[in-house]
DNA sequence: CGGTAATAGTTGATTTTGTAACTAACAAGA
DNA sequence: TCTTGTTAGTTACAAAATCAACTATTACCG
């Protein structure tokens, strides 16, 4: 029995993701703390209100799947830099709705332009087929289950 | 100009692999952790250690590409705990070899078993060709480049 | 209403990581 | 041999992530 022997730890798809990830960000995290003294939270926050405009720290939260700690603390950043602008839900007092300011927006497309140039050199090895699959398939394995109870 | 601005920074390869390199290792995470109270960096070092049976800090640092501190304070755990036994190179005394003792190897299986239970759970969803294919690009977006100097 | 539970977001304490400097051992050329 | 440079691994200190507890507000239900 247990003939299925052939499982090579190496081949563990966490394992190459979390490889792959960590060298394809490291790259472009220079980028963005050279030139802007940004943490990584920071640039996520940055990017999906340059991509959704208007969103409270949940919406990001959720989207992102970024726990609302580090969120806190990397809004609280951005505000800091007039990046970002924050205003109050006046039908719920609790929620903050945050938007980037035009200052911010300069940084965000800045920033855009040069996700856009890595994005591109980082793919380069690929058809665009396959680009597209690899795509498709990492969306769907981060969709596939929420585990984290990112509110706690 | 600048017409090619249909980049949607959603599709950043980063991003995407961050995502999805977070939300397939956090359930794996549990079960390390929760039965062997073990960290993530202890959990990659014995899975290399399981794998090629006897190593140096520094091959795990190469093959890993995981900093050779948080190799060390790894090592310095599991060593704790007898499930890696230390042994100084008699011709080179500077390096030390590294071997599972048979309670980490009993650890390994178990984690192997449930490695490979959770892999295919992942991709389920998937072709073989597709997960095939996948595997090679995460291996290749990772070897890419080595803009990190891991032995500083 | 009044009380309990839930939600948005923040803060503080503890862990974990990253950066740099360090020790110890080897290597190689003058 | 002595000096300089390199490599394996550790340690100290600073930066960041995690976890739990907290405030303020809203929702639900008797």
């Amino acid at each position: 029995m247990d003939k299925n022997d052939d499982f090579i730890v190496q081949d563990f798809l966490p394992f190459l993701l979390n490889r792959a990830a960590e060298d394809s960000s490291l790259e472009f995290q220079k980028l963005y703390k050279g030139r802007y003294g940004m943490l990584r939270t920071e640039w996520r926050v940055l990017f999906h209100l340059g991509m959704y405009n208007r969103m409270t720290a949940r919406d990001i939260s959720q989207r992102a799947k970024i726990h609302k700690t580090k969120i806190s603390r990397a809004v609280a950043k951005l505000a800091e830099r007039r990046w970002v602008s924050r205003s109050r839900d006046e039908s719920d007092r609790r929620a903050e709705h945050l938007e980037l300011t035009a200052a911010g927006r300069g940084v965000y497309d800045d920033l855009r332009k040069q996700a856009r140039a890595y994005d591109q050199k980082l793919t380069k090895g690929f058809s665009a087929g396959d680009v597209a699959l690899l795509r498709r398939m990492l969306r769907q394995l981060a969709s596939m289950e929420c585990p984290v109870d990112l509110e706690t």
